[in-house]
DNA sequence: GTGAAAGCGCTAACAG
DNA sequence: CTGTTAGCGCTTTCAC
């Protein structure tokens, strides 16, 4: 709270003595200037805490220096992360970028698009966008202009078949962790989860046809959940207090077998055997020694660095577009898992 | 994907076959058109799907009409909550925001400020701006200018003094703890916290004073430890290890109390007593029920509801410049704490 | 190498 | 009520 008003170039030519378009030509280009006036400009920049308006400048050159990112789930702390660490490396490589958010999460878990964000997101012009996370429905992104090349980290993206997809195998994932569970000697495995986004269905068909590939397919069980804790909790009571009931549960994300946990958690300490539970991006809260779940980690600094490379990379955006990129996933075992 | 450019202020007036000016007061102003052009131009924009481009307005008219939101942790549950309530008020009331982040979070927890962000949400030129969270140092939103409000969510903000503070009473907090615990007959209650910032000092004193209060000065003791679950669960360690080990302890946050539940759990499996425990945030985690977690309520709502109502409130952001605002915080008492 | 002038998309102060 | 004009802060021809 200091200063009334940012310098402008106006501020820095005049105090250094040159035309607004010189002074504009020292922080533009590289030559063109001689050294004693570029020096004279620098200077009085500093001194006046000058700092170019970034903004100005792509509404005038018709496209910005700077990647947008957009997070769809502030909620979800493996799209922080990967956000947070996109951020990082490409601050790191000098390339800048503006995050923003385009989703406003309510308390009930429901999701509202704020459209005007994304307006304003792509009324600053960014050079490139990154989409953090899925949607249940991608369309209001629709509305991106083709000129801008798209990125989607850790989310399935069918309605915008330009963009890069960069994400972790999802069957690859469920493979891992039916495997995992089969060598700790459970074969009753259940899945909960929601089928309420591209995402959610192909996670759910992953666990199906990983059970049909280990020969439990007649074993397959799936229980619908939406993506939050007490509908996971729901979910978990009613499979284990059906008849045959699971020895394990493998949950569509962290925040699904959370509730699975506390459900199982209840039951054993009314005397029922304890079941066992995996969830799905290894959230922070799956770390934690009070929970200690098992779960796929999908690799955020890969993903992350990937995007990156891909925008930092001369022609990166254009060898990559309408790519999908999927990395390996990395199952880590807690102590929610245990032979049966 | 679709349009090439988004349409501008001329091709609606071309296609309206009126003149830009007269375009831009259909947008602008109530009235000044006469009904049946105005409906042409509305007409138009749909057809071409015209919105205006509020940087570019914001440009000329100096200041722009949303407010700025600035998150200063994305890691942090609270805060995510905090600005995602005021941003569903303010668009309830027609106010646009805009959010963004000018912190990065590394994976060891330390925080980087990129201020060329907050250079960059500032040359926006917001109404308004709300910066969520507290950071060891606020130094770096020192550059904002005198002549755009600020308001602060949920901490401290000493060398922002024309800043307005909404957040919770952190003295009827530790009060409230206290009395708690000590109904349920603890008596040594220690504290477990870092000293890193005004907020976090500002808390133990609170401890500390509140111990005195109930006349247990005697018998406060506190400990340091870095605002992550493992500096918490090493520092629960430290002090259930020593000499006379507290059977109650209180922790600066809901993350550092995760931690001193783990190290916890880890001495009641070798056979100790448990202790109880308590957190600060009642974040989504302490909810849970394999964590289970007496934390305090900063009253999120409250909070962002006093927001809002400052920044939609004609004259509201001037009637609060430099005042603090401080709301009653709530208890919610879980597993974690028990009668001894 | 340097400066003048035009213009990004918009608004605000004018004149018709 | 309508249209013209100038200009936000910047870049980018284009002459000098």
């Amino acid at each position: 709270m200091v200063a009334a008003k940012r310098p402008t170039i106006r501020d820095v030519a005049e105090a250094a003595g040159v035309s607004k378009s010189l002074a504009a030509l020292v922080f533009s280009t590289e030559g063109g200037v001689s050294p004693d006036r570029r020096e004279k400009v620098l200077e009085a920049a500093k001194k006046l805490g000058y700092t170019p308006n970034q903004w100005a400048r792509s509404l005038r050159s018709g496209s910005g220096s700077f990647v947008g990112i957009l997070l769809n789930d502030l909620h979800n702390p493996l799209l922080i992360q990967i956000a947070d660490l996109t951020r990082k490396i490409l601050l790191e490589r000098g390339q800048q970028s503006f995050i923003s958010a385009a989703v406003i999460t309510e308390k009930n878990g429901k999701r509202i698009v704020d459209p005007s964000s994304i307006h304003s997101l792509l009324d600053l012009r960014p050079k490139a966008l990154v989409i953090v996370g899925g949607l249940p429905d991608l369309k209001p992104f629709k509305q991106i202009p083709d000129t801008i090349p798209v990125i989607v980290a850790s989310s399935q993206a069918s309605s915008l078949p330009n963009a890069t997809i960069v994400r972790a195998d999802d069957h690859e994932a469920l493979r891992l962790l039916v495997r995992h569970l089969i060598e700790l000697g459970h074969s009753k495995i259940a899945y909960v989860g929601p089928t309420d986004s591209e995402n959610s269905i192909a996670r759910r068909d992953a666990y199906l046809s990983s059970m049909e590939f280990f020969g439990l397919g007649d074993l397959a069980v799936t229980q619908l959940a939406d993506r939050f804790e007490d509908r996971g909790y729901a979910a978990a009571k009613l499979l284990l207090q059906g008849a045959n009931p699971p020895t394990a549960i493998v949950a569509f994300n962290d925040n699904i077998a959370f509730g699975v946990q506390s459900a199982v958690q209840e039951l054993v300490a009314a005397g029922r055997n304890p079941v066992a539970v995996t969830g799905f991006d290894n959230t922070f809260v799956a770390e934690l020694g009070m929970v200690s779940l098992t779960s796929i980690e999908q690799e955020k600094e890969a993903i992350a660095m990937k995007i990156a490379e891909i925008l930092t990379t001369p022609d990166g955006v254009e060898d990559y577009r309408g790519q999908e990129i999927k990395l390996m996933p990395r199952l880590i075992a807690r102590k929610s898992t245990f032979r049966i």
